[in-house]
DNA sequence: GGTGTTTTCGGTAACGTTACCGGTGAAATT
DNA sequence: AATTTCACCGGTAACGTTACCGAAAACACC
């Protein structure tokens, strides 16, 4: 059906004025008349009249929307992160045109690549895993469309990103583990090639170097960020000769995906082996034993990079900024003996 | 900074030929010479050109937004039926603006008011728990704006809905627990005046009718959808004088709530109570004992309502439909004795 | 009462794109 | 050779809005 919505033009006709005197009556106050401009602001609520963004987008060069690329949202991180985007952006009158890439690379450039930048102010971003698109990112950055990205970055383009203390938060997570008493810790990473991957690998190896203990080839798995990979990644722990005596996961999914392969083999978690996430996912404190885990401000990482995009979209020649949040130890049962 | 994107008056400068000729090769062959329309995409090709969608969606009247409201989307639910809204979108080019409401009727209510039709070609909307903004969204049926309502419907609305079978659900599961030998059967509900929430309330009434089983007031508990309020609304139910034998959570929060509780006294859900929730939340399998329930459709949910939508707005006069997808009972621990 | 100032409004062009109509030249037809 | 047809292209108006300039009216000033 697609009636005709009011426009300024129906406004003007019924009360028989211009359109430049309706278009400045609905905005500001200024150079139009008190009288003149209750009449049209009744006329306007009467007629249902809401402005075409179309059009003030065409004029004014610039919608109000933001656009967000993730590679999946039914997570508790990405999910969180989007709330706190969420908070800022309707603060500020912005609205969020959400793409999602279920982490597949080729969707990704397709999402891109259809992509208006000139409806559109900017975008926040978190790559996929396979993060070979990353020139993509710097061509629309050399275009000037101004861009953010959080968690999963993009490592070699110049521009603001935000992420968590991933190097610090693991460190921690280990030298946890450690404090406890386990000696032979494994790591269940992510895919190679990811940023906070290797971040989170390279924290996990200092702490160990630090407290000279041993750091097998063997005992570092790469694999998806699922649970399902987590339960695959403890199967294959398990067959080695060496066993560890604890697991570092890179989230609490694949912590958890662990401790359900434990289950089934009748080991502890905490007392035969110690493991410990990252995130701070709602399950891991209703999972039992509970699950140990380096709390992630991904609220608060959604806000900041809002915000930060906003700054950049407002401010011209914006210098590009990385801020990295810190994580919180949180101990559970998971790490108890 | 704000660069000055490539238009099609661009295109058609550096080619030297007219505008309309760019835009007829930028689309269709139509009317145009293969060699002109290939010189055309080069050089729109060198120039990054992106079609202004603030333009096309102007004179075409049609932006290719589609709006999804929620209340919000850190859960499994609401995040898996956008996925499979963005499913659907994806496939047909279309943009999803999400807003998130926060369960929040005022900020439902702003949201909705700062909305511009123009620019938005349909919504996808699951209400806010407080309902009462409903002739908002009849006056914009009215305008001629395409609604369809999922999972949290407007009740006296007259559009297109898709729900799951929440009546037979809840009777199913009401009667999985009778089968399983429990006879004094407690529902922890869902907050009064929505939809769903009352089917699954007479789903559970008309169960127990079914086998003549008490049905005490103080045994009906609303209260919100969160985990606490599940934790809350067991509190309220062991301090009654006739304590319940089982709990039928109107979903898997507030059964995972209730069953947190139960922990902390030392009741073993299952064998002292029984417990059984509704959505399939992927926590119900982790939690331990596992947590009975009703599994929902959430991701069809999503595409249908999407594709309901789509259809809405290419044909006119598209009469409105109520599409009912049918639950699935699991059985797991939490209502074996 | 002429001059300046302010208030209030209208007209026009522009944003980037498409729809529509008309025109040119070449090819096809008789 | 004259006429018709067709392929291809250009010009113009329009979508809804705002920015800008100018003008009319009202008011103030000496």
């Amino acid at each position: 059906m697609r009636r005709h919505y009011a426009t300024i033009k129906d406004i003007a006709r019924a009360l028989n004025i211009s359109v430049s005197t309706v278009s400045r009556a609905l905005r500001d106050t200024y150079d139009v008349n008190a009288e003149t401009r209750q009449l049209v602001l009744d006329k306007a609520a009467e007629l249902h009249y809401r402005p075409n963004f179309n059009a003030t987008g065409l004029v004014k060069n610039s919608s109000h929307n933001l656009a967000v690329l993730l590679p999946g949202i039914t997570n508790y991180y990405f999910s969180t992160v989007f709330t706190g985007i969420q908070e800022i952006a309707y603060r500020h009158g912005y609205n969020l045109i959400l793409h999602v890439t279920n982490d597949d690379a080729e969707r990704e450039l397709n999402i891109i690549r259809s992509l208006s930048f000139s409806s559109l102010d900017g975008m926040l971003v978190s790559v996929s895993s396979q993060a070979d698109a990353c020139d993509h990112f710097q061509e629309i950055i050399d275009d000037g469309v101004p861009v953010v990205f959080f968690d999963r970055v993009a490592e070699h383009v110049s521009t603001s990103k935000v992420m968590q203390d991933d190097y610090n938060g693991a460190f921690e997570a280990t030298e946890h583990l450690i404090a406890k008493g386990y000696r032979r810790i494994a790591h269940i990473a992510g895919p190679q090639g990811l940023t906070f991957t290797g971040n989170r690998q390279q924290g996990y190896l200092d702490a160990l170097r630090k407290h000279k203990l041993p750091a097998q080839d063997s005992w570092i798995i790469h694999s998806g960020f699922s649970q399902d990979s987590g339960y695959q990644d403890f199967q294959q722990l398990w067959q080695l000769r060496s066993k560890p005596d604890a697991i570092f996961a890179v989230n609490d999914r694949k912590a958890v995906g662990a401790m359900l392969a434990m289950k089934e083999k009748k080991i502890v978690p905490g007392k035969d082996v110690g493991v410990i996430g990252f995130t701070n996912d709602p399950v891991s404190a209703i999972i039992s034993p509970s699950l140990s885990t380096i709390a992630e401000p991904a609220f608060e990482i959604g806000k900041v990079s809002c915000q930060l995009l906003l700054n950049h979209i407002r401010k011209k020649n914006f210098i590009a900024e990385e801020v990295v949040l810190p994580g919180k130890l949180i101990e559970r049962e998971s790490t108890q003996r």
